[in-house]
DNA sequence: CTCTGTGCAAAGCGTTTGCAAACGA
DNA sequence: TCGTTTGCAAACGCTTTGCACAGAG
């Protein structure tokens, strides 16, 4: 029994081979869109339909095995749920990637200036990455 | 001529009543969302369309008048732009205010991770406020 | 007076739902 | 075997478009 397999049966899923390859496209391509996504797996899976793809997308929220990021000006992209994390796109060729930052600080400061107790945190940078430049 | 009469007119685009009562929501409300607009413009309007209300923003967007706000498991709100800060939303009322935080750290931070060239920030901090608490 | 904006109705598009058949455990 | 998942088609909801009339400049 392979990893995903076991983690989609903790979150109660049965691993069918949609939700691997769906566990695994994810795996590789680290953040992807629903149309990116459907358009890897229909190469997979000849027949497999839309509805499939967003039910699965949409259980695995639920069950917290996989989230959300909203980039802004651009469609939402889904990953792996892992450690805390903040986002940075490029506006050129739209590639999302992860960057570990420590924003301890700037909580703190919002927790002064807003009084509110802070529990999550979703930075997106924006910008032009290396090959775009 | 009141002021938002000039600034839309800077931005080409023509300061009808509906318009106005639009820059004024904005401005009063700070941030809402589409339904929330329609919902306070039809009480002056009473037969102002939904189509009008998405025309009109799309084009302040376009002209840079207005900015979307992409909030996590939440409808997009709209504001009036201003100079860049943060967010912060209540989980539990839905309310988004302002922050003003210096990411500067973390920004060179990230480019130093990323060798992005960086030039904006969407944070959006997610908590409790302190009349939900 | 001219051109833009509004309101309405219809169209468009991404997402969800209902259902019968297929499949995982 | 039993409950879940799939694929299809239809429904849904939000957003956009086309058009005739109204209104801003």
């Amino acid at each position: 029994m392979n990893n995903y397999t076991r983690i989609l049966r903790e979150h109660n899923l049965k691993a069918t081979p949609q939700r691997l390859a769906m566990a695994n496209v994810l795996h590789v391509d680290g953040h992807i869109s629903i149309e990116s996504l459907y358009a890897v797996m229909i190469e997979k899976f000849t027949s497999i339909s839309l509805a499939t793809i967003y039910k699965n997308i949409n259980l695995m929220v639920e069950n917290s095995f996989i989230q959300e990021v909203k980039i802004p000006h651009a469609k939402s992209v889904y990953e792996l749920t892992k450690d805390t994390h903040s986002h940075i796109v490029c506006e050129k060729c739209g590639k999302v990637n992860d960057v570990s930052l420590d924003l301890s600080t700037i909580i703190d400061n919002a927790t002064k200036q807003s009084n509110f107790k802070i529990d999550k945190t979703d930075l997106v940078l924006s910008g032009v990455c290396k090959g775009c430049q």
